[in-house]
RNA sequence: GCACGGGUGGCAGAGUAGCUAUGCAACGGACUGCAGAUCCGUGGACCCGGGUGCAAAUCCCGGCCUGUGCUCCA
């Protein structure tokens, strides 16, 4: 079985293939930290999480880096609102990030470069640029001259030059800088006074947006990669500059095999971002659903269709949730095997997970487990699949903790729920309905549902 | 306007030519004083118009709708 995964530049589902055998070097574009991160980074950083869990699983040696773009306008605002350092603001955000996919299961990347930490690396590679004669020197800064390279335009939106060159309908007014064509792009932006910066053969500055992640995807990779991910939303400009910025630095192509992107969630069918203000943090979101119920529901639509956010989407999510930690605390409580064969469920799910990681298919199957007979088989099964995989699992001791707790709280009350009960069969032998009713009513009112079966009534705490 | 996606039953979402997707919801039945839970079962879809094929949700052409990008953005 072979892993196929979509690639934005072939515009098609490839069988991966990777520059070292068994190996996988993998960037994603991380965050901005300027404020707490909102859903649309949930979903971003849990699709690039499974997939580096379904390749660690599936044998390869994963190198994931993640970037943190630590200086930028809107820190600079924020920080010149709040009267601090502009590194105290990223830091916050950083450790809220962190905290937040922490709390999802997220597992961490191996590195988590820093643009303010990289910016030797950047200097050296727009001199590098500078040098061929792919940069210029402008008023306010060094840009990339789109020109010099016009056959490389458009590889990822299938855009041409003319028709940005045209002026995007009219909504390309003046450039406001030193470019000297509209599309070229920054790669160091001189500057303004109070402004933090970085001493360079240019002047003072500080990187611009693109320059970042070419400078650490060579500097931890070398000149070429497996992966690179992001957002939908960043394939132009942000990566297409990436491969403007490193094939001309190194003259090797493609500087990605694979270039993965991707949906946005959306709010009433509109994009959710922090632009358009209709976003929800993670940390509001974990105020109604628990992380993992969360991380279910984000994981529920395959990672490139947009997530249409709906609180029933969210709810509908969060019941699949807790009948799968249901049915992982019964099956981890059976000690005996049930004699379910998941044969069949095993190779569906990985079939799922190979066809472009589609989680939504390989979730079916989790619920098709969940509702087989339960055993220690089912335990195992579920740690593999829907834990180690999709990471939907608390730890093992945690669940049975959540048993034990939930079993002493049925103790406190046993007594006298089995009393009332006691009295409403009674009543209900006497067809007094009435009583038995209001019986029932006055358990529900203690949490306590009662469920008349073929062998009397059996009670759940709600 | 241009580019790139997407339009499948109430909802989510598979399916790239022929054989039930699946889950939730709905409906019916069993069970039940009622309710709930459970079990069994049922119905229901392929945006529109052309074309190619023995056969199209699936391929081709045209149209419509919608999302994103073209400006900071996961």
């Amino acid at each position: 079985m072979t892993l196929r995964v979509y690639d934005t530049r072939m515009r098609e589902k490839r069988e991966l293939s990777t520059l070292e055998e068994g190996k996988v070097s993998m960037y994603v574009c991380g965050i901005t930290p300027y404020s707490p991160s909102h859903l649309g980074h949930a979903r971003c950083y849990l699709a690039f999480d499974v997939v580096h869990r379904w390749l660690e699983a599936s044998g390869y040696d994963v190198d994931y880096v993640q970037n943190f773009t630590d200086i930028d306008d809107k820190i600079l605002d924020i920080s010149d609102a709040e009267g601090v350092d502009y590194s105290v603001v990223a830091n916050r955000n950083i450790e809220d990030y962190l905290d937040v996919m922490d709390a999802m299961n997220v597992l961490r990347a191996d590195h988590y470069p820093r643009v303010t930490e990289t910016i030797s690396e950047i200097i050296e590679m727009i001199s590098v640029l500078q040098d061929k004669g792919h940069a210029y020197v402008g008023d306010d800064g060094v840009y990339f001259e789109i020109d010099t390279v016009p056959e490389k335009f458009g590889q990822l939106t299938g855009q041409t030059l003319d028709m940005v060159r045209a002026g995007a309908g009219g909504r390309v007014a003046d450039t406001g800088s030193g470019k000297r064509d509209h599309r070229d792009f920054a790669l160091w932006k001189l500057a303004k006074p109070g402004e933090p910066s970085w001493e360079s053969q240019w002047g003072e500055g500080r990187p611009g947006w693109h320059i970042e992640c070419s400078a650490m995807s060579l500097n931890h990779f070398g000149e070429q990669f497996d992966i690179h991910g992001g957002g939908h939303d960043l394939r132009f400009p942000h990566h297409e500059a990436e491969i403007f910025q490193s094939e001309c630095c190194t003259g090797r192509e493609p500087v990605v095999g694979f270039w993965m992107h991707n949906g946005f969630v959306n709010v009433d069918g509109e994009k959710m971002s922090k632009s358009l203000g209709n976003f929800w943090t993670i940390r509001e979101a974990f105020q109604n659903h628990t992380p993992l119920a969360l991380r279910y529901a984000l994981l529920s639509v395959p990672y490139r269709n947009p997530i249409d956010l709906t609180p029933e989407f969210l709810e509908d999510a969060a019941m699949h949730f807790e009948r799968l930690i249901e049915a992982y605390g019964k099956s981890l409580s059976s000690h005996a095997d049930s004699g379910t064969d998941l044969s069949g469920a095993s190779e569906r799910f990985a079939a799922a997970m190979n066809d472009d990681f589609n989680t939504r298919a390989a979730i079916i199957e989790v619920q098709a487990v969940v509702s087989a007979e339960y055993g220690s088989e089912v335990a195992a099964w579920l740690e593999k699949h829907a834990g180690e995989v999709l990471g939907l699992l608390p730890d093992s001791e945690e669940v049975l903790a959540g048993l034990a707790k939930a079993d002493s709280a049925r103790e406190e009350v046993a007594v006298r729920v089995e009393a009332l009960l006691k009295e409403r069969e009674t009543s209900r032998e006497s067809k007094d309905w009435a009583r038995a009713d209001e019986i029932r009513d006055e358990l529900a009112s203690m949490g306590v549902v009662v469920e008349d079966g073929p062998d009397g009534p059996a009670w759940r705490l709600t």
